[in-house]
DNA sequence: AACTATTCCAACCGCAACAAA
DNA sequence: ATTTGTTGCGGTTGGAATAGT
């Protein structure tokens, strides 16, 4: 997938990445753990420059991914953040775990976008496609002044596991008073100072509370989800929380942290299925290793294990197995398809292997 | 079956922010 | 204070897969 011819003088590979390239990718991460990006594609020995490594390591390769369709639960999440945070991608997949900005931003424009519009809400306001009149009565800075009842959308279950209950806009809103659209709100955090259990919905808390948490901008950054989001990944690969770094970026940990503990990354996410047959499966997704290394009990992991439990439904059967290994099997790229790619698979399976060892034992 | 249109998503680009030299 | 290198983020795009005719 050339997407440019590029001009560039060293000449770099470009497009989609290959199984083998994959492996090395991992199997360099395995050695060295992730850091130096610049560095990866030399020593890793591919073609590709840092920066595409890092993507496809944070998008694709990552354990703590979880690939699939995205619940209910998760598609209100987004909508309810997006309202609030506008297309702050990072920030809003660092609420979802296993989820990656990238991958929240797709399922935004590709799905969320028209079923707002078919509800006749602007997806960019979160305001009525409003005929004429109405529309024109909210000032621009309060984005979510005019915030129907409908634009909260959630379809879900009143109360469930990981949602709020539906609150009307008004009290959703306008409780935390002036929201001046810079995040000015200062609001507090859930109580433990987490949004814990993928819960800046706490459950015991007042909605407005709540969501004044959301909208501190500080609580956002420092939540202790664990994520794939390229801000927060490797706080949670590395068993940091967050917020220990909640003022900082992740430069320091990003790089030659070669003492990464992704032991704790996201596990729980075992299982997913996928959303119009892009089936993206890996092999460490299988590695019930990586998840029972959670272990040091935090807040992360017991949120990683619930919000996973909620996808139990899911069957491994949406995967395509053949000989004994999953394949890759994804719209865009179908990976592992014939049966030299699957060969490829199976050594990637058991590199995964190894490298889910090297890491628990890290 | 063949062709066209649409959808979806992985990957790329450019810029900003930050740290180190 | 400036330069350089690296990472993070959001927007955009190319092309495969799928749906429609």
């Amino acid at each position: 997938m050339s997407k440019r011819p590029g001009g560039t003088k060293k000449r770099l590979k470009r497009g989609l990445w290959s199984p083998e390239e994959d492996e090395k990718l991992m199997n360099h991460i395995a050695k060295y753990g992730n850091g130096c990006w610049s560095s990866v594609p030399k020593i890793a020995g591919l073609e590709r420059c840092g920066k595409s490594c890092r993507l496809r390591w944070i998008n694709y390769l990552r354990p703590d991914l979880k690939r699939g369709a995205f619940s209910q639960e998760e598609e209100d999440l987004i909508i309810h953040l997006h309202s609030i945070l506008g297309n702050k991608w990072s920030q809003i997949a660092a609420q979802l775990p296993g989820r990656t900005d990238n991958e929240v931003k797709n399922f935004w424009n590709s799905f969320i976008k028209k079923k707002l519009r078919q509800r006749g809400i602007d997806p960019a306001t979160h305001k009525p496609l409003a005929p004429a009149g109405a529309a024109a009565a909210a000032t621009p800075v309060s984005r979510s002044a005019v915030f129907s009842e409908a634009e909260l959308i959630l379809s879900s279950p009143v109360g469930g596991p990981h949602m709020p209950p539906l609150v009307s806009a008004e009290s959703y809103v306008y409780s935390r008073g002036s929201m001046d659209g810079a995040g000015g709100v200062v609001g507090g955090c859930s109580d433990d100072g987490s949004l814990s259990s993928l819960s800046g919905y706490n459950n015991n808390n007042n909605q407005t509370a709540d969501f004044a948490g959301y909208l501190d901008a500080d609580a956002l950054h420092g939540a202790v989800i664990p994520s794939v989001s390229s801000s927060s990944t490797l706080n949670s690969m590395a068993g940091v929380s967050p917020g220990g770094a909640a003022n900082g970026n992740a430069t320091d940990e990003l790089c030659c942290n070669n003492n990464n503990n992704p032991s704790n990354s996201g596990s729980g996410f075992e299982s997913s299925t996928t959303q119009s047959s892009s089936n993206h499966h890996l092999p460490w997704l299988e590695l019930g290793s990586i998840s029972s290394c959670t272990e040091d009990g935090n807040a992360a992991g017991a949120a990683a294990d619930h919000y996973g439990a909620a996808l139990d439904e899911l069957k491994w059967s949406d995967y395509v197995f053949d000989g004994g290994y999953p394949q890759y099997h994804q719209q865009g790229q179908c990976i592992y398809g014939d049966s030299k790619a699957a060969a490829d698979a199976a050594t990637a399976q058991f590199d995964a292997h190894g490298l889910g060892i090297n890491w628990c034992l890290n």
